[in-house]
RNA sequence: GGGUGUUUAGCUCAGCUGGUAGAGCACCGCCCUUACAAGGCGGGGGUCGUGGGUUCGAGCCCCUCAGCACCCACCA
């Protein structure tokens, strides 16, 4: 057949035969940014996302990028719909695991942060920022993230910086931040206060030991139980409960505390719980939270017994003092041992507090911190609006909906966290981070302002001598909790600076913020508290809470696992010796190391393939549904991989027939059936799309992509092309309509995609675009496909419906009688209806070309031996003439057969129920009964022909 | 102790208001047919964790139990 001249031309099309991303996404990226096309738009509704800062010392890790690939496909989709998008970047100071790089640089050294300084200390950590900070956001880009970078902000930056001041001072003046000595969580290795949230409680073997405490003037010795007994130093009661008759006589009574001098009472306080232990529970105010409690109700002294560093300080006995906590235990029990008064030492679990940054083991400790207020009824001067100020209205934001969860229940572990919250404690012992605004005079009064200035002006005492800032820096968190205002410019409502307030204005509340569950209280919480707080609007409309990235095990992604995967290497590939040397270089531990080479070795036999950022974030989008955990598959990603090169080797095929064609952009168009129908269902999908990325399910967005794309529009509707374009007979304006329809549907299926596949999308729609009469310079400024653009044709996809029957009829037969498929088959059709015959004659071309058919005939007469397939009530006939196994069609038929019988069976069951037809509504019975009759028919005109054939 | 999620094919998961159990991968055949072997065509495979209930009808709704996972709190 004669090919069209520009078709036998060497082709003008320049697409490399297989899909190579590499290349492609970097040369792309780089021209989105240089243009600009991050920014939001001038117009438009806003629609705005918060980037989570990513810390400074940070890389790109898998959790990163699911989470950056869901908002870059949010970002693209809204900016194509119009919206005026922003996509708010930057990156988060993370006071401690900042501060600790620096410092084990400088250890290295063999020096410390108190040799250098403060100043050159803090000085340094910029130093290091600046050097290597960027490098998560070079990462970012890799993946195809389009964040506004030139709006890229710090939480250290000087307007951020002022925000923090700004927040910390109304709130001090509003009497909800306070300064006072209180047990926190201190981890004695950073030797800093951490925060509840930064604590984890870890299950650990230890011991109950049960001391005895004798008697100090008559009575009986006690025996208590504790898990730690070198706070024994520090008792300074031993409680049991009211009601417990073994000790009822001893309440008020004194005992003699084991290796010291002192004499402690003995108390009652319905605290104890009488069947643990030995129902007497000794009391450390110093260092534990529930002694500190119970202390307080008794109005007992507080003993503190460790150094900042937890060694035991000059409070206690002259032999224990300058021991470490563990070392002081192991005496102290052997002491207690010689002296006689160990009574017993028991197995026992218990929980641990463990610091999330060091590992240490938290100790309590009295030390003098800032506390943001967060449980108080009422404020300390009376002032209204004091009843839990903050909390309240950051729960009455999602309880009435002005913060939505998805999934929903994620609100009910909001909720309760705000309803049991403790106050936040803010300082932390650190110096990188914002130094806390406040000054002490040398009397100790405090001084709380922006600036020195502004303090001392608000201040109604005089200060004494000199001042000195607070030594103190804030919690990280205090300044990613201000992150959706702090970024748009507050506070700054001044004239000067009006184009900025004008976003604020604009881009809070932002639509939706997306993260993971982990940092719900940290984070979203604190957000919507302080916003709230401070610009009487919530920060955010929606929540959106990403699920946590496993291994394909479902195992939690761990280095010292050694099943971690970096997502660049997933873009870019890696050989194995090569991945073998990365993940096990920062392990120092050698057993750790070999397990760690053995698994690599064991899960990427061949290293990893470059599989490229547009199949990594398709792989993304595909595992995004609402679960909790997504389990990450190599395997899945390389078949995503398979779909670009699907979606490659398509357009190919489009643009080989298309370009320098006349492709129907003027003069007459005819549609064909095939033409009306793939317009049809790419409407469809269009609208699968559309409701299911409003509801954040890109799994379910992304399959109804990929279905369309590769079964429909690949499977059936570039097959159907074929005899369209390649046929004989075929008028030009029918030509015409295909090719425009090629062409408009894989434009409309580029844009459509673009979202999740970027780079692919673009490099592919520069030279599709223009064939399809678009214009622009690239396919992220297009408008997103509209389901309206492309006409939903019933008629159409019910023809179709009986095409692909018939089609794939034949294609079982052929398969299972194990015929060429380049062999040409005869059909005779018995049984037709006046529509099949209709059908059969028009799609005959089709049909023949599709099927390898050497004819279709009509059935006259007696049916020849054949092989056979069903179409409602027609039989689509395959005469055997040397081409059917006998046996095996007899087999075929028999085995079709039994199938629908079971379908009957369940049918006529149903159907028999008088309880189902009466009941049931009678479209439901109705439809039923419908079923049985198509499946009689089949039943029967399948039984016929196994008669036919065993007859002969 | 309080809370949440989860249990569907060999594996990983969909199944949205109850009405004929699906996909990808893996597996088994046939095929290098000029868009694509990173492919095409065909096929096998599930009593939906257990026990009950509601309903004409339950993978889906209610209750029981069990397994797995996670979060918060915590008795010294």
């Amino acid at each position: 057949m004669p090919r069209p001249a520009a078709q036998q031309k060497k082709p003008s099309w320049t697409m490399d035969k297989a899909y190579e991303p590499r290349g492609m996404e970097g040369r792309w990226y780089e021209t989105w940014e240089r243009h600009g096309w991050f920014a939001p738009a001038d117009q438009g509704e806003p629609y705005c996302i918060l980037l989570p800062p990513p810390n400074v010392t940070g890389t790109l890790h898998m959790g990163h990028a699911f989470q950056q690939t869901l908002m870059d496909a949010l970002t693209r989709y809204h900016r194509m719909h119009g919206r005026r998008v922003l996509w708010q970047g930057g990156t988060d100071h993370a006071g401690i695991a900042t501060q600790k790089i620096v410092e084990n640089q400088l250890a290295a050294a063999g020096k410390t942060r108190h040799d250098l300084g403060r100043e050159a200390f803090v000085a340094k950590v910029w130093e290091w920022k600046e050097e290597s900070g960027s490098t998560i956001t070079r990462q970012m880009r890799r993946l195809g993230a389009s964040v506004d970078w030139t709006r890229e902000r710090f939480t250290m930056d000087p307007g951020l910086s002022a925000a923090v001041r700004r927040v910390f001072v109304q709130w001090y003046r509003d009497g909800l931040l306070y300064r006072g000595k209180r047990l926190v969580h201190w981890d004695p290795v950073l030797q800093t206060a951490v925060s509840d949230l930064e604590v984890n409680n870890e299950e650990k073997d230890g011991s109950l030991w049960l001391i005895r405490y004798p008697a100090a003037a008559g009575g009986k010795d006690l025996t208590v139980a504790t898990t730690r007994p070198e706070t024994m130093l520090g008792d300074v009661a031993v409680a049991v409960h009211p009601e417990d008759e073994r000790y009822k006589d001893m309440i008020g009574k004194q005992l003699r505390l084991p290796l010291t001098d002192r004499l402690i009472p003995v108390i009652a306080d319905e605290y104890v719980d009488k069947e643990f232990g030995t129902g007497c529970v000794k009391i450390t105010p110093a260092h534990d939270f529930n002694d500190q409690k119970l202390g307080q109700r008794h109005g007992l002294p507080v003993i503190g017994i460790f150094t900042l560093d937890a060694k035991v300080n000059e409070n206690a006995p002259v032999q224990y003092r300058g021991l470490d906590r563990f070392a002081a235990r192991k005496k102290i029990v052997a002491d207690l041992e010689a002296a006689g008064l160990l009574v017993e030492t028991k197995k026992h679990k218990l929980m641990v507090p463990i610091s999330q940054r060091s590992d240490a083991v938290i100790e309590p400790m009295l030390t003098d911190q800032w506390f943001l207020d967060l449980t108080r009824d009422t404020q300390p001067d009376g002032r209204p609006g004091g009843k839990r100020a903050i909390t309240e209205p950051a729960l009455a934001a999602v309880r009435g909906g002005a913060v939505k969860f998805t999934p929903e229940n994620w609100s009910t572990t909001y909720v309760q966290w705000l309803e049991n919250i403790q106050d936040w404690c803010v300082s932390r012992q650190l110096w990188w981070g914002h130094q806390i605004p406040a000054w002490f005079d040398e009397a100790g009064n405090i001084f709380v302002g922006e600036d020195e200035a502004d303090a001392l002006k608000h201040s109604t005492i005089k200060p004494v001598g000199k001042l000195r800032q607070d030594e103190d820096v804030l919690d990280t968190w205090f300044s990613s909790a201000l992150w959706p205002f702090s970024t748009l410019g507050w506070p700054g409502d001044t004239p000067e600076r009006a184009k900025e307030w004008e976003r604020f204005n604009a881009f809070l509340p932002s639509s939706v913020l997306i993260t993971g569950f982990d940092i719900i209280f940290f984070w979203v919480a604190r957000m919507v508290m302080a916003t709230q707080y401070f610009t009487g609007r919530v920060p955010f409309h929606e929540v959106y809470i990403n699920a946590i990235v496993r291994d394909a095990e479902g195992q939690k992604m761990s280095k010292s696992k050694g099943n971690t995967i970096d997502p660049l290497d997933l873009i870019d590939g890696i050989g194995l010796e090569a991945l073998v040397q990365k993940s096990t270089a920062a392990l120092l531990i050698p057993q750790v190391r070999e397990k760690v080479e053995k698994r690599v070795r064991k899960d990427y036999p061949q290293g990893i393939p470059a599989v490229g950022a547009d199949a990594l974030r398709f792989t993304f989008a595909a595992l995004a549904t609402y679960s909790r955990t997504i389990n990450f598959d190599l395997k899945r990603c390389e078949g995503y991989k398979n779909f670009c090169n699907k979606l490659w080797n398509a357009s190919r095929y489009v643009l080989m027939n298309t370009e320098g064609q006349d492709n129907g952009l003027s003069g007459e168009l005819e549609f064909s059936l095939a033409d009306r129908w793939i317009q049809s269902r790419l409407s469809q999908t269009l609208g699968i799309v559309e409701k299911e990325f409003a509801s954040y399910r890109f799994d379910l967005a992304a399959q109804a992509l990929y279905e369309f794309t590769w079964n429909e529009f690949c499977d059936w509707y570039l097959e159907l092309s074929k005899p369209a374009l390649q046929g004989e007979g075929v008028s030009a304006a029918r030509q015409r309509g295909t090719r425009r329809t090629l062409v408009t549907v894989l434009e409309a299926l580029l844009r459509a995609l673009h979202p999740i596949t970027p780079f692919i999308t673009e490099e592919i729609w520069q030279k599709v675009g223009p064939l399809a009469g678009k214009s622009g310079a690239s396919v992220m400024i297009q408008p997103y496909p509209r389901p309206s653009d492309f006409k939903r044709d019933e008629t159409a996809e019910q023809e179709l419906r009986w095409i692909q029957e018939f089609i794939l009829g034949l294609r079982r037969i052929r398969a299972e009688m194990d015929i060429a498929p380049g062999k040409l088959i005869p059909v005779l059709l018995q049984d037709a209806s006046k529509s099949d015959r209709e059908r059969a004659e028009r799609y005959q071309p089709l049909l023949t070309f599709i099927a390898r058919l050497e004819n279709i005939g009509l059935l006259t007469g007696e049916a020849p031996p054949s092989a056979t397939a069903l179409l409602g009530e027609m039989k689509i006939l395959v005469p055997m003439a040397g081409l059917i196994d006998m046996g095996a069609e007899r087999a075929r038929l028999a085995k079709e057969i039994a199938r629908v019988e079971g379908e009957i069976g369940k049918c006529q069951t149903k159907l028999g129920k008088p309880d189902f037809v009466d009941n049931a509504p009678p479209a439901v019975v109705e439809k039923e009964r419908q079923r049985l009759k198509e499946f009689e028919t089949a039943v029967q005109g399948l039984k016929e022909q196994l008669k036919r054939l065993a007859s002969l």
